[in-house]
This record gives C-alpha cells, structure tokens and sequence, in this order.
DNA sequence: GGTGAAAATTCATTGAT
DNA sequence: ATCAATGAATTTTCACC
C-alpha cells in the first residue's frame, strides 16, 4: 500500500466520519480521487466497514474479563467458537497457541451476570474456563501504526 | 438510557457513517430529532468517537498476541502503561486481577518483530512477559448488546 | 489514477409547537 | 423534545485527461 492510502486509512482511523473533502484537503488529492481510493480500499478489504466507539460504562458493561478456556472432553469436535457466539456479551474470541484452546474477551453489567456468563459458556461448549478480571483498562483498540507496505 | 437512544447507538456501531437521514427513518424519528440525540450520546461520552475497522493482515499486521507481564521488581512503582504507551505495536493495555499485572495486545508483523517488540516491552516496564500467540480470531470487538438501561 | 463540475443528497441551524 | 424548513456542505456520478 502507497503513502496516500496510508495517509487515508490512518486519518479514518483517526475519525471514521471524516468527510471526503477534509480527507481530500489532508492528502493533497481531489474530493472524487479520494472517494475513489476510499471506495477501493473497502473492496480490497482493507478497510472492513464503520463503527462508533461506545463507552462500555455508559451501556452499563463496566466489567471486562478474560475467559481462558479448555474443552472438557479434549477428543470431542472443537466447534467452540459457533457454540458461544450467540452469547452477545462475548466480545472477541481468539484461538490461541499454548495451554488454552480460546480466549474470551467478554463484557457484562456485574458479577453475578459474569457467573451467569461462565456457566452458559461452560455449558454450550462443554468445556472449562479461568477467568481474569479486569480492574481497569488503561487504553484499548489503539488505532494501528500504518506501516510502509510496498 | 431509553429505547430510541439504544437503537441509535445500536445502529451506529453496526454503521458508523450512517447518515442522519437513513437513522432517522430506522428510528422513526425526524432527521433533526436524531441529530440532536447524536449530539447528545456524543456529549455525555455514550459515544466517544467513530473509527474505520481496518483489516490488520492488509496492513502487514498478520501476527497478534497476548502478553502477560509482571514486575521485575514488585517494590518499584508500577507505571507500566506509561511506559509502554509510546510502542505502537501495543493495541489494548488491561490492568487485571490474578498473577500478571496487565495483559497486552499486539498486532506485528512477524516473529522476529514480536521478539523485538517483547524485548522493548521487558526494558521499557522493567517487567517480565509470558506471551501467548493468537493463531486466528473468529470473531472480535463484536457491537454490544444494547441493555435496557432505564 | 487523476481532475473538475453538475446533480442528488445530507448536514446543521433556526424558529415554531 | 420534537418537527419542518432552509441554506450550506457533502456525496456521488460522469465526462474527460
């Protein structure tokens, strides 16, 4: 990727509701020559889509935890992750190397809802899990530093 | 929060450029309504922003992992996301409960990044890392559920 | 890939209810 | 808090380089 789709993608990242015209003013392009690479940036996938940064407080999530988890029976199918995601409260889930199969990054409104949480987890997917709680969030989805890739 | 600013909220994290005039018809409200709602969820921090997701592959990213990491020394004090902030490559920072005293996620390129980037993580916090490798992500940063609040 | 300009749409304010 | 109306700004498409 050039320096001028890294300027944009950079600068959406920044603000995903920049307008064309400020973008266009920023990278030193036309408003149309902007649009265009904006529009191919979204169709290679580079850019995946929109989303507002909400505060997990404000919603009433306030408590984050990190839910390692193991399959109880380890020579049964792994289909974890289709098992749990209709649990809305699961934020991401990532298949991971090392003693763990997954690990849950999940979000709820107190304690006892994030028992309530472990036991749907436990028993949709048959498996066991070890939780870490988070006291607080120093930062969190960073914008990325966008890397010469040429 | 009510069930009209749960919607907008709702529909802005599944589409962060939606215009005013397309979430206004969504919620059955007037275009200038919803802006001002907008203006509102923005101002009391219910919406703290809008950015592009962007696909950490197509950026040269390919490589995420979990770093866990202790103080070398318990009786120093404890900075550590200062110190780390100024590395890039560091997306979220937590502070948690349990044996570690933050978990890192980073996004790299490669391994021998991710080898440099833990040796500046070490030097910089003066703290020791136990890393764990993501070997792919089937879902992550999913919208919340919106809860009825009230 | 890029430009510029026209047409359609949307934004953001204002004032009334 | 909501609405309707307005001018300003933006998005989107198109012909051309």
């Amino acid at each position: 990727m050039e320096e001028i789709d890294r300027a944009i993608v950079g600068a959406l990242t920044a603000d995903g509701r920049l307008s064309y015209t400020v973008l266009a003013e920023r990278v030193g392009l036309s408003v149309s020559a902007v649009h265009q690479r904006v529009r191919r940036l979204e169709q290679r996938g580079v850019i995946n889509g929109y989303t507002a940064v909400v505060s997990y407080e404000a919603l009433d999530l306030p408590l984050t935890a990190f839910v390692a988890i193991r399959p109880f029976d380890p020579s049964q199918p792994d289909d974890a992750p289709e098992r749990l995601r209709h649990l809305a409260e699961i934020d991401s889930c990532y298949s991971v190397a090392g003693e763990d199969f997954y690990l849950l990054l999940v979000r709820v409104a107190s304690p006892a809802d994030l028992e309530r949480l472990l036991q749907e987890i436990r028993t949709a997917a048959n498996v066991t899990t070890r939780t870490t709680v988070v006291l607080s969030t120093p930062y969190e989805n960073r914008p990325p530093r966008i890397a010469d890739t040429d």
